[in-house]
DNA sequence: CACGATCGACAACCAGGTTCACCATTTTCC
DNA sequence: GGAAAATGGTGAACCTGGTTGTCGATCGTG
């Protein structure tokens, strides 16, 4: 039963691309935590690519990920007790403080990218690079051109 | 900078897998809720799936799915309030009680079988069938084989 | 200058996970 | 046959990552 789709076609492609995401996922987390960064989630990533170099704020990133300035402003929390990420005030508008990537906080996105890359040469031994570019240019057809900013902001499961 | 993904070619892939399959389960339950099932969730079709025409226990489903029994008997609860799933004793074993789809949940099955069809049908449309097949045979290649019980439980950010 | 919009923070809540503990059964094994 | 181990269900306490609502402080603009 594990492996049976229940004979409906249109099922296995959404587990199949699910799984794919997965995959790349655990193993770049296993190789992260393996490389001094075991206590980063999965979803960090997102954060520490919509905070950017120049840094930006918690009702911003809200905006950016497509969550509230609450649940943004939760995360940088966590991300900030793991030195990940630093708030500092903005002297230009007392009202905002500005999130920055901590030298740590860049470390591990700059292993991220070393290690996504390598995940993917792999996939181009195994499938081919012509296979691997047809996959990735097929994926774009069908899915938004922006990657954050999805009107679908409760997607994870929230309410 | 929504779309930028850092020159980082490794990161596209994860991020259109991911997108993809967003897309489908979006689409999905849009058509479900105006099908009659507003109320379910995302990763409910795994449990459905899991479930299957037989039925289950809670625990049995925890291990296909990766989580505690607990985890797993919280889920059933949600279901059986919802009206999606049936617990009845096990007369074999007192201790079992075995989950069962009701009349509600298996509707949502057949229906969620059709709408994943037809959306497979709109991508193939679009990619054509042959690159759509092509797509799919390529993620069986670096995906496990097994779709459950997979060896990294807490995935969706449990501990 | 006053009003409306925005930012950050706090509180209460929910969903879905975890672990630990416990009781009732069933199975295993001596 | 009976003691010990394994298993199934349940409850409690906790964590994370969301939500909404409220609020004071600050900024921008009419």
């Amino acid at each position: 039963m594990s492996s049976d789709v229940g004979g409906t076609p249109g099922f296995e492609l959404p587990l199949r691309l699910f799984l794919g995401f997965r995959v790349l996922i655990d193993d770049l987390h296993a190789e992260l935590a393996r490389q001094g960064h075991p206590d980063v989630r999965p979803m960090h990533g997102f954060v520490f690519q919509a905070i950017g170099p120049t840094g930006t704020t918690a009702a911003e990133l809200g905006r950016t990920l497509g969550v509230s300035k609450q649940a943004a402003a939760k995360t940088v929390d966590g991300l900030e007790r793991l030195g990940y990420v630093r708030r500092a005030a903005d002297p230009s508008d007392a009202r905002r403080k500005t999130v920055q990537l901590t030298e740590r906080g860049v470390d591990c996105l700059v292993r991220s990218a070393r290690i996504f890359d390598e995940l993917r040469e792999r996939w181009a031994r195994t499938l081919g690079e012509e296979r691997l570019d047809a996959m990735e240019e097929d994926l774009r057809k069908v899915t938004p051109r922006e990657v954050f900013r999805l009107d679908v902001p409760g997607w994870f499961g929230g309410q």
